[in-house]
DNA sequence: CACCGCGTTCGCACTATGTGCGAAACGGCT
DNA sequence: AGCCGTTTCGCACATAGTGCGAACGCGGTG
C-alpha cells in the first residue's frame, strides 16, 4: 500500500486516473494533448498512451483527424443524454410547469433529488416573472435552506437526514438560516405532516420559496416542484401558491407514472 | 496475459470496467444495484464495490439515501454540460440559425465535426418548416452522403479520408449515393474549391441539402452550417440557398471567435 | 540527405495494484 | 432470536498495471 487511506482504501488507481482524465478534457474547451495530459497528472508517457487508447476505444474520447489533442466523444453525450432523461424533464411535464407559471406568475422550478444534490431539471419562466439568483439548471448541492432542500431532507428518515448533516454543516446563509439541529428536525416533522415546505429569507434576502413533492409510482419522492415569489407578497398569496404548487406536484408526479 | 488481445494489449481493465459501469447505470432509468452490476459484469462483489465506490468518490454515481441503487451523479451532468458547451450551440449563434432559417423558409442545422463523429449541436426548425427525418440533436456516425459529411471529409487530407473510409465503407443509402472512392474523391476537390458541398437525395429520398463550413479562429473547420429543402425545389433555389449558407456560416465562425 | 523534435508504440522487468474468496459486521424484517 | 441481503474486512496470490528506455514514424529544416 503506498498512500492513500491508511486504512479502508477504496479507490482503484488507474479507474480514478480515467475519470480524471475526462474531467481534464472536458474543462479544456480545445482538448488536451496526450503529453498536456501525462504532465498534469504526473504519469509517464506509456501509461498515459494505455489510459487514452482505453477512453478513445470506448468513444469517451474523439480526436479530430491530424490534430493530436483530444476531445469529449460521442459516450459522455450518450451519458449526458440518458441523465437529463433521468431528470424527467419531458415536454409534459414542462407544460405543467408553464401552466404554474402563468397561473401564479412567477418562476416554476423542478427540482430531482438525487443522492445528496439536487438537480434543478427545469425552470419555467419569463421575461415578466424571470428566475431569481443564480439558480440555474444543473447539479448543486442541497441545502436545508431552500424549500426544495428541506422537503429532500424531510424525505429522509432521522439517519438519513444525520448522515447529510454530517457532510454538510449547517451553514447559515441569511440571518434566517436554521442553524440548530433540533429546530431542524421539528420542522421536518411540520413538512412531513403537511407534504409542503415553506422558506422565507433563508437562502436568499427578499425571497420566499414553496415546494410540493412529486412522487415516484412507488411512491418514494423523487423531486419537488417551487414557485419563488417576493418575501413581502408571500404572506397574502401563501394560500394560493400551496394550492398551486401542490396541483403541480400531482399532476407531475401523474405524468411519471403514466 | 489472460485474454483481450493476442499483442499489443492496450485496454486497462479495471478502467474498462469503471466505464462499462457508467453506461449500464445510464441505461438503466432508475439505475441498479451493486449486486446487478457485479452480475452483468461477472464480476466478485469485493471489486465491484471497490469499483462503485470509487466511482462514487468522484461523484460519477449517487444513491439516494435509503436505496440501494447505484444512479447517474453530478459529475457526469458536468461532463455532458461541457460537451454541450463544446459544441458552441451558444445564443448567439443559435439567433444566426433562427435568421437563416426565417430566411430560406427551411430548417437550418448547426453541426460540430469530432473525430469520425458529427455532432447535431441544433436545429432550427418549425411548424411550417420542420425538421426531416430522425436527425436529431446529438452525436452521430458520418456519412459521405449527407452534405455536412462531405464538408468534413474535405477538411481532411487524403490520409485522412482514407483512414476514415477504412473504418466506414461507403454503403448505399439511396440510388444516388456514391460508393466509388475516385469519384467521391473528386467530388470532394470539387467541395474545397467551391467551399460548399451539395447533396441531393444521396441521404434521403426527395430531400437536398446544402452546407458550408464553420472555421475556428486558427482556420480549421471544426463544423458546418446547412439547411435541407424538398429535392425538387432545390434547382430553382440553388443560388439563394447557397449566399444563405455561406452567410450563416460566416456569421457562426465569427460568433466563435469573437 | 542527415538531422532534429515530437508523437506514438514496443519490450521488458518489477512489484505495487487489483483481484477473488471467504468470513464477518451491519441492518431490516418476521 | 433467527434469517435475509448488503456492505466491509482480511488475506494470499499473481495478474494487471506500471515506469523506463529504446525504437519507430513522420514532418520540417538547415
Amino acid at each position: 500500500m503506498s498512500a492513500e487511506e491508511r486504512h479502508g482504501g477504496a479507490g482503484i488507481q488507474s479507474a480514478e486516473r480515467v475519470l480524471r482524465i475526462l474531467e481534464l478534457v472536458g474543462a479544456a474547451p480545445t482538448g488536451l494533448t496526450a503529453a498536456e495530459i501525462a504532465q498534469r497528472l504526473g504519469l509517464g508517457q506509456s501509461t498515459t498512451y494505455r489510459l487514452l487508447a482505453t477512453l478513445h476505444r470506448q468513444d469517451y474520447l474523439a480526436r479530430q483527424s491530424g490534430e493530436h489533442r483530444y476531445i469529449l466523444g460521442r459516450t459522455v453525450d450518450q451519458l449526458g443524454r440518458a441523465l437529463q432523461y433521468q431528470l424527467v424533464a419531458t415536454d409534459p411535464v414542462r407544460q405543467v410547469l408553464r401552466a404554474m407559471h402563468d397561473a401564479v406568475g412567477a418562476p416554476a422550478y423542478l427540482t430531482v433529488f438525487r443522492g445528496d444534490d439536487i438537480a434543478v431539471a427545469h425552470i419555467e419562466d419569463s421575461a415578466a416573472h424571470p428566475r431569481i439568483g443564480q439558480l440555474h439548471v444543473g447539479f448543486s448541492e442541497a441545502s436545508h435552506t431552500t424549500a426544495f432542500g428541506k422537503l429532500m431532507l424531510a424525505s429522509r428518515d432521522d439517519a438519513g437526514v444525520a448522515r447529510f448533516l454530517e457532510r454538510h454543516s449547517p451553514a447559515r446563509l441569511t440571518a434566517s438560516s436554521i442553524t440548530d439541529a433540533a429546530t431542524l428536525h421539528d420542522q421536518l416533522d411540520e413538512i412531513r405532516a403537511q407534504q409542503v415546505a415553506v422558506e422565507i429569507e433563508e437562502y436568499l434576502p427578499k425571497l420566499a420559496c414553496i415546494a410540493a413533492p412529486v412522487r415516484s409510482a412507488a411512491g418514494r419522492t423523487v423531486g419537488a416542484v417551487s414557485v419563488s415569489v417576493q418575501a413581502k407578497d408571500f404572506a397574502a398569496r401563501s394560500a394560493h401558491l400551496e394550492r398551486a404548487v401542490r396541483r403541480g406536484a400531482w399532476q407531475v408526479s401523474a405524468r411519471l407514472s403514466g
